[in-house]
RNA sequence: CGGGGCGUGGCGCAGUUUGGUAGCGCGGCGGUUUUGGGAACCGCAGGUCGUUGGUUCGAAUCCAAUCGCCCCGACCA
């Protein structure tokens, strides 16, 4: 992408209203506008990453079992006022009447839509376990947004449910989620540690929160360093293995770590030694729960088992906030200068800088770099605005693109054009028909 | 919802106390000179001062209502 055929429209100052880091770095690198409290739009940039963030979520989701469909943003009261929440949700709850006076709601979470779709189409233990999930975007009128996409009244979220046919094969999707969950994370680049945590109105007796460390988060946590140590890496896991499943929620779950809604002081201090202890702020990006047969009962969600009796069945929900994640890498991952994207969520892997845009002899040298790229589908944004070097350097630092191949008149003289990692600062001078292929092979290594 | 604050060119702000017909910086457009870390100069465009009503010869400024937004708190993916 040319920068001159974009549209990135940076700020140079600080939009008064933005307090934390990632709020202020979205709007001042035109990622995102705000259209009303707690709603934005998502100008390109932002909306490349929060595509990004979306398509990992999927992948690791459809790697794990589970089944995209595509639920709807407005619902009917009817469904809601089955299962009790239409009064139990309160004024979180957007509430709307259609022209004909019947009441409708935007979605905040989909239990009951879900549970309605599974009761009309499953009627047999033998087409169970199943997990379906969307992506969707989800409407809660929170009393005051803020902080951004970070806690927006509408926003992006991937909810999961499961339904098994006894609680031994649900306890299975949870941990199953578990797995799929960290491994989400932690490709894009994030540490999020599970917590156990509290249920909250969803109900159930398990559950656990996935945080992302950072001085602006809304929850204090307490955990055992070492937690931070443990990584799935490329470990091959086979999500239907029960031993595989349970074997890796254990390995996440024996250190110590709660959110200030479950700290158990006493226990904390016994199970972690001193110097292992650590208190910190932290981002909630997603929850997975176990609920047994909270919504299938009052809902009448059954089938048939083994024995022919009809049987509520187990569920569990689960979500990750995808816009949310937009904001929380930000602010695990940003400097004074701006954002330092990690590359598998970056919009774009590389940027090309060209510092001499009138040396015909440079454009033509970025546009090699550029073609190259593209043939191995590494597409770069390119800078080819008629600016000064400064300002070139601060709106790519700004942007925060992983990696930058600078191109000038003075180090092409000596052959070279300049390939630069923007989470360190570190340089090296390669010839140009090597930049795309060096691109290539630092990608191959995340994907 | 309780407490605090703010709405003035695209962005950041001054002007409001003490009414006299709107200004600065950034950005935009044109031009000249510049060109490896947000350039300099010249010129130009752009605002019914959130909205409505009132007071007044006259309102960004005073009064009332209303809408919107932000911050702290309780709530929350």
């Amino acid at each position: 992408m040319r920068m001159t055929r974009y549209f990135v429209p940076v700020l140079k100052e600080t939009p008064a209203e933005a307090q934390i880091a990632s709020h202020r770095l979205m709007l001042r690198s035109g990622m995102v506008r705000q259209a009303a409290a707690g709603i934005y739009s998502w100008m390109p940039l932002g909306y490349r990453v929060l595509k990004r963030i979306e398509d990992i979520v999927n992948q690791e989701q459809i790697r794990a079992g589970h089944i995209p469909l595509l639920m709807p943003t407005l619902q009917s009261a009817a469904l809601w006022r089955e299962s009790g929440r239409y009064e139990d949700y309160g004024e979180e709850m957007l509430r709307i009447c259609d022209r004909h006076g019947r009441d409708l709601l935007y979605g905040p979470t989909n239990e009951e839509l879900i549970t309605d779709i599974f009761r009309s189409h499953v009627n047999s233990y033998r087409d169970l376990p199943l997990t379906l999930y969307h992506v969707q975007w989800k409407f809660r009128d929170e009393i005051r947004p803020r902080y951004g996409v970070m806690r927006g009244r509408e926003f992006l979220m991937k909810d999961g449910y499961n339904f098994d046919v006894d609680k031994a094969s649900a306890i299975h999707s949870y941990n199953r989620h578990m797995v799929s969950y960290l491994r989400t994370y932690e490709r894009m680049g994030l540490k999020a540690i599970p917590m156990r945590a509290d249920t909250g109105p969803i109900g159930g007796d398990h559950s656990h929160e996935f945080l992302v460390l950072a001085d602006t988060g809304e929850s204090e946590v307490f955990f055992d360093d070492s937690i931070l140590e443990l990584s799935l890496g490329d470990r091959n896991i086979d999500y239907d293995c029960v031993q595989t499943c349970s074997a890796i929620m254990e390995e996440w779950t024996a250190p110590y770590s709660r959110t200030d809604e479950t700290h158990d002081e006493a226990l904390y201090r016994a199970s972690v030694p001193e110097g292992r202890r650590r208190q910190s702020r932290a981002i909630e990006v997603g929850q997975i729960f176990y609920f047994g047969t909270k919504y299938s009962e009052p809902m009448g969600a059954t089938v048939s088992d083994r024995d022919g009796r009809r049987v509520h069945v187990h569920m569990g929900s689960h979500g990750i906030g995808v816009s949310r994640l937009v904001g929380a890498i930000i602010e695990a991952s940003h400097d004074e200068k701006g954002i330092v994207w990690p590359e598998p969520v970056t919009p774009f892997p590389v940027g090309i800088l060209n510092l001499s845009q009138r040396d015909s002899n440079a454009e033509a040298v970025c546009q090699m770099i550029y073609g190259e790229l593209v043939k191995k589908g590494l597409e770069p944004l390119y800078d080819d605005r008629d600016e000064r070097a400064g300002a070139k350097f601060a709106t790519m630092d700004l942007i925060g693109l992983p990696w930058r191949i600078t191109v000038g008149s003075r180090s092409l003289a000596k052959g070279v054009v300049e390939l630069s990692r923007r989470s360190d600062g570190e340089s090296e001078n390669i010839v140009p028909e090597h930049a795309a292929e060096r691109i290539a092979e630092i990608y191959a290594a995340h994907f």
